[in-house]
DNA sequence: GAGTGGTCTAGACCACGCT
DNA sequence: GCGTGGTCTAGACCACTCG
């Protein structure tokens, strides 16, 4: 068989690194070098058992760790598979009609070809195929969560128009989002019956609620469970988590908005102009 | 003992969900619903495996899982802890006049004072307690990666001067971060001795090439063992992935920088401005 | 020394995808 | 049916922290 040449044969279960960590750099940098290339199949848990001489609970947990890296796929019944990239689409979060135009712009390999994104995109036809589909999962009244409650200037607990949704793409998940606006905005522009978040923009602008300056705040997590099954994330992949502070002209903030997404999937751009 | 009045006595193992994922239901709840606090001990493996009547490795299996959740920590020789939130810093990366700032900014509509970032910071004093050291690892010509080469505009394989370094507080590592500037600008700049990236601005304006434009792309993703190491991060805390295009104003890409740093402890602000 | 998590073994049965 | 990963058992020894 002679198949110790790819990854070579021995550990050594007297070193300092645990012999299931030591398997996991050997396949690690099998799959870095490309000797395992994506997509590919690696040898089974029951084979890496055999050619290291351990346990199959060892080998197993050296794919585990692998795993949480975001490096493999396991497929019961399959086998393990280096994970393949997921493509990647750049949101370039807007305010109303924002600057860096059709701009070509020197990223890469990047064209996604639009902005559309799964919040607060621009409106207005998006490109064929990155129609996005939004669900409203919720809908009303209550109260804050004390962050939203704080960035809006309000009291703990007041009460905010809550809008939760879900953008899909060819029926799959990619946003959960929910918009918190205050009540008192969100009743003047009829918000209570405006569904997803995109078209509340129009809403607002039309009660001449015109946001003007936007404060966004990006962040990455592990996913919870609930947004791991409903975003149908693999294991170790993160979320990003974009949050919205919506201010109108006079510098009020109106409306919060938080988004979650794929880390996998989306990245966020944004132009620094000069100052 | 009658301690299962807090975590609910039974498991069913012929549920569809495997049981150590029952488990850790129970105590993920418990945790979010403050039966379990910040800081706080989680019963040990053993008597969680006594409790539910599982071999301790069902009972481990659980505990793995909120590990990689990022919800507690594991100490060896002492028990399962609830894991405390970081303090969170918020960066506001800025066009040439800011750099580093760490989060003074109380969350509220952030103040438009003064920013600062990881990368591209302003020099001179910086708030007191906000001193970083800066630690040059590398400082090279090299051939670019084949991304930052596209991003430059340079045929692959092209030669950048690449300056890598790390970013500490209190001798805490927090972002590592290479730049990767055009060959013919370094040297004009004379980059090849300055080695922090702030201080690369001053050199960059001093030789003529203003930066007007920067495009800067948030990404997440899980950090690779040298990373985590580094950047001393738990299991279960993702990394954000800062990379930079900065344009001079002729809108040409002279410079690509990458940063990363715990996504528990950073989170990027941006303004959209009104167009 | 007692208790904890970290590692490892050598089995077992199951659910799943394939042929 | 066969091989895969997913789950689980019942042990074992180790490294670590604490009193």
């Amino acid at each position: 068989m002679q198949e110790g040449c790819l990854l070579a044969r021995v550990v050594d279960s007297r070193a300092d690194r645990p012999v299931h960590k030591q398997i996991a750099d050997r396949l690690r940098s099998a799959i870095k070098s490309g000797v395992f290339g994506p997509g590919e199949l690696l040898p089974s848990e029951h084979e890496l058992a055999a050619k290291y001489g351990v346990a199959r609970g060892t080998a197993r947990q050296a794919i585990v760790l692998l795993r949480n890296e975001g490096l493999i796929d396991a497929v019961q019944g399959l086998g393990s598979f280096v994970r393949e990239p997921e493509p990647v689409q750049r949101l370039r979060p807007g305010g109303l009609s924002h600057g860096l135009e059709t701009g070509r712009d020197p990223h890469d390999p990047p064209p996604d070809g639009d902005r559309h994104g799964p919040v607060g995109g621009r409106l207005g036809a998006p490109p064929e195929e990155l129609m996005m589909s939004f669900a409203t999962t919720q809908l009303e009244k209550a109260s804050a969560p004390a962050d939203v409650a704080a960035l809006l200037g309000l009291p703990a607990g007041a009460d905010v128009l809550v809008r939760s949704w879900e953008a899909s793409y060819k029926d799959n998940v990619r946003t959960i989002a929910s918009a918190y606006t205050r009540s008192d905005i969100a009743t003047a522009a009829g918000l209570i019956d405006v569904e997803s978040g995109p078209a509340a923009y129009l809403a607002l602008i039309a009660s001449g609620h015109r946001i003007t300056r936007i404060i966004e705040e990006v962040s990455a997590r592990m996913p919870t469970t609930t947004e791991a099954q409903r975003l149908d994330l693999a294991p170790g992949v993160p979320v990003l988590s974009i949050q919205r502070v919506n201010h109108t002209a006079d510098r009020r903030p109106i409306e919060v908005t938080v988004s979650v997404m794929s880390a996998e999937r989306y990245r966020m751009l944004y132009e620094l102009g000069d100052d």
